[in-house]
RNA sequence: GCCGGGGUACCCGAGCCUGGUCAAGGGGGUGGGCUUAAGACCCACUGGCGUAGGCCAUCCUGGGUUCGAAUCCCAGCCCCGGCACCA
């Protein structure tokens, strides 16, 4: 659109959202959360990014000094992987940078760069926020990592005074690994097993000769039923030394184990066939079990031993059955090898695991159906189990309590550990399968501090959050939430303060950057060097702590720029609302609350957050490998910026994912033309200067839309907003236009309120149609308008009402007649009607309804000769009253009806221009009336008799 | 599995909290108007039946509460999202 492009410059010449301190004026901080610089802008940043911005601009046609201010995310480890797998030569990847990102090719072998990569995407999107609209004071943008040395500065003091504050730990905690890369192997790394955790076993220690068999198992508290101990015969076993004992293991599981933490030799290789038949003693029961064969067990899962509880765990079961069918096993094992019960669980006898291996007619190890009947089994006893009277002091406890114990015991007395393995496989992009490493060393944000978590959910009770459903979902994060690894060993960003050798992490960086924004202006400008960023600035400017002569003389930053930025700090701070997608509910933005409550004063903490939904396109996830991944460059250059905005925001609300729909763009677009054209249209016509009934009908409306679009606004109800502001604005514009022949002066008074209301949304449309009006300065800065509700007037827009109906109605018998009507005659209820009418509005109208007798007697009361008629009047009249709007006052409605008549003759002209032909107005029970059909009984106050004449 | 959000007409979607104004609004479709024509725009219709403005059906399914339920309660079915070292 090239009025888009005009209106910018004009924006950005005249510097309008430049927000400085102003004394007195109230201020309002909004913000969205920076985008990754790893690509294109795409419709679903547009979608958070169009509501901030909206919102941005309602609040400041409020009155309200805005700040909208802009950054770009360069931190972590995606940008270094492109650049790796580019210079492995990875052809997905040159496809990708070329045919869906759109970068020019000469530029692609740059890319091997990550600094490159994230400043090739951070000026074509800035190019892009632009054009979209947003106001953005330019003045203060910057973006993360080292490579932008104040910002590693302020990261810096924040990491340093969160572990001050004793919100920084060191620790370990296990990840997906890659032995190959030797780095953690998160999702997007993953050629194989997305989604896929670590997940905890028990290792159950069963001693055998002078060492034990390492049984792995999520179920330690089957220890009291189990009945042998599995091997698989056919897979490779070594025996390790692991701490201070010899345990035996898989081969496979030795190479796992290595990576947990524990001191691991190998002493040698087992033949697990020497050990069949041999026995071992189950630890806490003390009971002998004999070691047998079994080949469903898989060395690569866990341990590759595992103990038989065939009572409870269908898999065993199975092998037993068939140990038992084969031929060479010797009487008195069998004897040994009866399930034992040690679970009662509603719905099952005391075997549970027979009975569904039966009910399932499985009867083979190699059966796929065990994992179905184990995961049921698994379920039901854990929820709902309880142990039975023959597992010592755990008798009588639910499973799930049991479970934790007895891991507890086993673990406290040397008999049981810990062990880290993956429900399934995954493989890393290069190739090699992953395992699970305890990484040591880590630095953690203690997020399971309790103290600091009640402080967050007090504070997240209190606070601002739209929608109101989501507060819940905060609630339920913060108790989730462990704590958080915050450093890295690759990838761009900002070393940690205190060792060098790791990164702060992604997330870790992006918690209280809004804080930032207040004085980033300071150092864009050259007034204070990065290295002038001393703790002790910071701690002044964003804590009020320490002596600013002292600190001035320290960091020659002069005292009044000091004080200018702790002043600046104060004036802005808190942020009032931050928008953003409801992806980043369960960390980014559960963080960003976090570290503000650890490092500010109260009355510096986030006062509102609203989060939306996830974009959709044409009704399918976007995604880049799908190939529908939409740039905001491309919807801009099909819609410019105000359809796409407006075509996002009437997408969807509150949670749902908006979706994006190519006609919905179109049809917006056209909306758009369409009112500037209405502007064209009436700026050139002549306009009358009397107003009538109409003219007050359309003011009326005209403040009901201002209200609602207010109200949604206030609560970021933003498609409510926008739908009302475009759509609302029009369906009374159209019927005014259709009705008033001749417009008059309101339709510019209607106009000017139109874009002003429009402006948040579609700012470029509302600069041009605000200048065709010949209105002075910005429309981006003309004041909100207000509700003003002593210009609503229920009476003319009752009228309005009462005609529309008129006409549908004659429609309808049109319609179910045949024909074309040659003339109308509609007759309004006689006098005595219009009494009865008001003896109802005396009442309750709730209760008449449920019981009108009491309507009826005082009816008759004033109309003793219409006993016969009376009762079923009363009823229809009072259904019929029903049928108005609850709101709308008795007053009026009696007004209305005593004004009827006039208002179908003040219409006459509209109405036989509707219907094509003349229109006769009588009442009821005049003299001379023209009524062969006797259509005038069938009057009701508000609802006239109708006649049609049909031409045959 | 855990947590969160949903299921409304041909499609998208409001209404639900606070029961009766009710099945909004937009798209698509059909018919008509305007126009030399096309487009744009305007109007009507778009579940069924109806020779008078009406009647009946309908808001995932099944129960219940109520004079009255898309809305409140109970049970069930189905869909989507998040789930940790990843932006």
């Amino acid at each position: 659109m090239a009025y888009e492009a005009k209106w910018a410059k004009l924006w950005r010449e005249a510097k309008v959202f430049e927000a400085d301190p102003i004394k007195g004026k109230p201020k309002f901080f909004v913000c969205v959360p920076y985008s990754y610089q790893n690509g294109p802008l795409h419709l679903g940043h547009a979608f958070t990014f169009t509501r901030g911005d909206s919102y941005a601009r309602f609040r400041r046609m409020q009155g309200f000094n805005v700040l909208f201010p802009w950054s770009w995310h360069w931190t972590g480890e995606a940008v270094a992987g492109t650049s790796e797998r580019l210079k492995r030569g990875d052809p997905a990847i040159v496809r990708l940078l070329r045919d869906i990102d759109k970068v020019p090719e000469e530029l692609i072998p740059r890319f091997t760069d990550p600094a490159f990569i994230c400043k090739y995407y951070t000026t074509e999107n800035k190019k892009v926020v632009d054009a979209m609209g947003f106001s953005v004071d330019w003045r203060r943008e910057f973006y993360t990592t080292n490579l932008h040395p104040y910002y590693s500065k302020f990261i810096n003091w924040q990491y340093l005074k969160l572990r001050e504050k004793g919100f920084v730990s060191k620790g370990e905690h296990p990840v997906v690994w890659c032995p190959n890369c030797q780095s953690a192997t998160g999702d997007h790394d993953r050629l194989i097993g997305e989604g896929i955790v670590p997940e905890e076993y028990t290792l159950v220690f069963f001693k055998c000769d002078d060492f034990y068999l390492a049984a792995g198992t999520l179920r330690p508290e089957t220890i009291f039923g189990a009945t042998n101990v599995w091997l698989n015969p056919d897979a490779e076993y070594v025996l390790i030394e692991y701490d201070d004992k010899k345990v035996l293991v898989s081969k496979r599981a030795a190479e796992k184990l290595l990576e947990q933490k524990h001191a691991i030799n190998i002493i040698k290789s087992i033949n697990a066939k020497d050990l069949i038949g041999k026995k071992c003693k189950a630890p806490i029961t003390g009971v002998e079990l004999p070691i047998l064969p079994a080949n469903f067990v898989d060395p690569d899962v866990v341990s590759g031993v595992v103990y038989s509880v065939p009572a409870h765990a269908p898999y065993d079961y199975v092998a037993l059955l068939e140990l038992q069918r084969s031929a060479n096993m010797n009487a008195e094992l069998l004897r040994v090898l009866n399930p034992i019960s040690i679970i009662s669980v509603p719905g099952y006898g005391d075997f549970p695991a027979i009975e569904i291996v039966k009910r399932m007619g499985i009867s083979s190890q190699n059966d796929e159906r065990l994992d179905e009947a184990t995961k049921e089994i698994y379920t039901k006893e854990f929820h709902e189990g309880v142990m039975k009277d023959n597992c010592g002091e755990y008798s009588g406890l639910p499973v799930r309590v049991a479970r934790d114990a007895i891991k507890t015991r086993l673990i406290s007395t040397g008999l049981g550990d810990v062990m880290y393995d993956l429900s399934a496989k995954v493989i890393c992009r290069c190739g090699t399968e992953c395992l699970v490493k305890i990484v040591k060393d880590q630095w953690f944000l203690t997020y399971s501090n309790p103290e600091w978590k009640e402080k967050v959910k007090l504070h997240i009770m209190r606070m601002g959050i739209f929608p109101e459903e989501a507060r819940q979902w905060f609630l339920n994060v913060v108790d989730w939430l462990r704590d958080w690894a915050c450093t890295r060993k690759t990838g761009l960003g900002t070393p940690l303060p205190w060792d060098s050798s790791w990164i702060v992490e992604t997330l870790s960086d992006s918690t209280i950057y809004p804080a930032l924004y207040t004085i980033s202006k300071y150092m864009n400008n050259g007034t204070v060097k990065p290295e002038q960023l001393t703790s002790e600035v910071f701690d002044y400017v964003f804590l009020g702590v320490g002596d600013l002569i002292t600190i001035s003389k320290k960091t020659n930053i002069p005292e009044k720029v000091l004080k200018d930025m702790r002043d600046e700090f104060l004036y802005w701070y808190p942020v009032d609302c931050r928008i953003s997608a409801k992806e980043l509910v369960p960390n980014h933005l559960t963080f960003y609350i976090f570290q503000h409550v650890a490092l500010f004063d109260e009355n510096l903490w986030p006062r509102c957050v609203s989060v939306n939904g996830m974009i959709t396109i044409e009704g399918e996830k976007m995604s880049k490998s799908k190939g529908n991944m939409i740039p905001i460059k491309t919807a801009l250059a099909k819609y410019g910026a105000d359809a796409t905005r407006c075509t996002l925001l009437l997408a969807a609300e509150d949670m749902d994912d908006p979706d994006w729909r190519d006609k919905n763009a179109q049809e917006v677009r056209r909306m758009l033309d369409l009112l500037l054209k209405i502007v064209d249209e009436v700026s050139s016509s002549e306009l009358e200067t009397n107003e009538n009934r109409l003219d007050r009908w359309l003011i009326s409306r005209m403040f009901k839309r201002v209200k609602s679009v207010t109200d949604a606004m206030e609560s970021l109800k933003t498609r409510t907003a926008c739908h009302e502001a475009l759509y609302g604005m029009y369906n009374d514009w159209k019927w005014y236009a259709r009705r008033r022949k001749k417009l008059s002066r309101s339709a510019l008074r209607f106009l000017d309120t139109w874009i002003r209301l429009l402006a948040p949304f579609a700012p470029f449309t509302a600069e041009e149609a605000w200048s065709k009006l010949g209105r002075e300065g910005f429309a981006s800065l003309a004041k909100w308008p207000d509700y003003r509700v002593e210009e609503v007037d229920e009476l003319a827009e009752a009228a309005e009402d009462l005609l529309a109906k008129l006409l549908r109605d004659i429609r309808e018998i049109v319609e179910v007649v045949g024909g074309k009507p040659s003339k109308v005659h509609v007759y309004v209820s006689s006098k005595w009607k219009l009494d009865v009418l008001s003896i109802i509005l005396n009442f309750d109208l709730k209760e008449i309804m449920r019981n009108p007798s009491a309507a009826i007697k005082e009816s008759l009361k004033n109309f003793p000769e219409k006993k016969k008629e009376m009762p079923t009047f009363v009823k229809k009249l009072i259904e019929h009253v029903s049928t108005f709007p609850s709101e709308t006052p008795k007053k009026v409605l009696l007004e209305l009806a005593s004004q009827e008549k006039g208002i179908y003759e003040e219409a006459k002209s509209f109405l036989e221009s509707e219907i094509g032909c003349p229109f006769y107005i009588w009442i009821e029970d005049e003299q001379g009336i023209y009524d062969p059909s006797g259509k005038s009984k069938q009057a009701l106050p508000l609802r006239p008799g109708i006649f049609v004449e049909m031409n045959r």
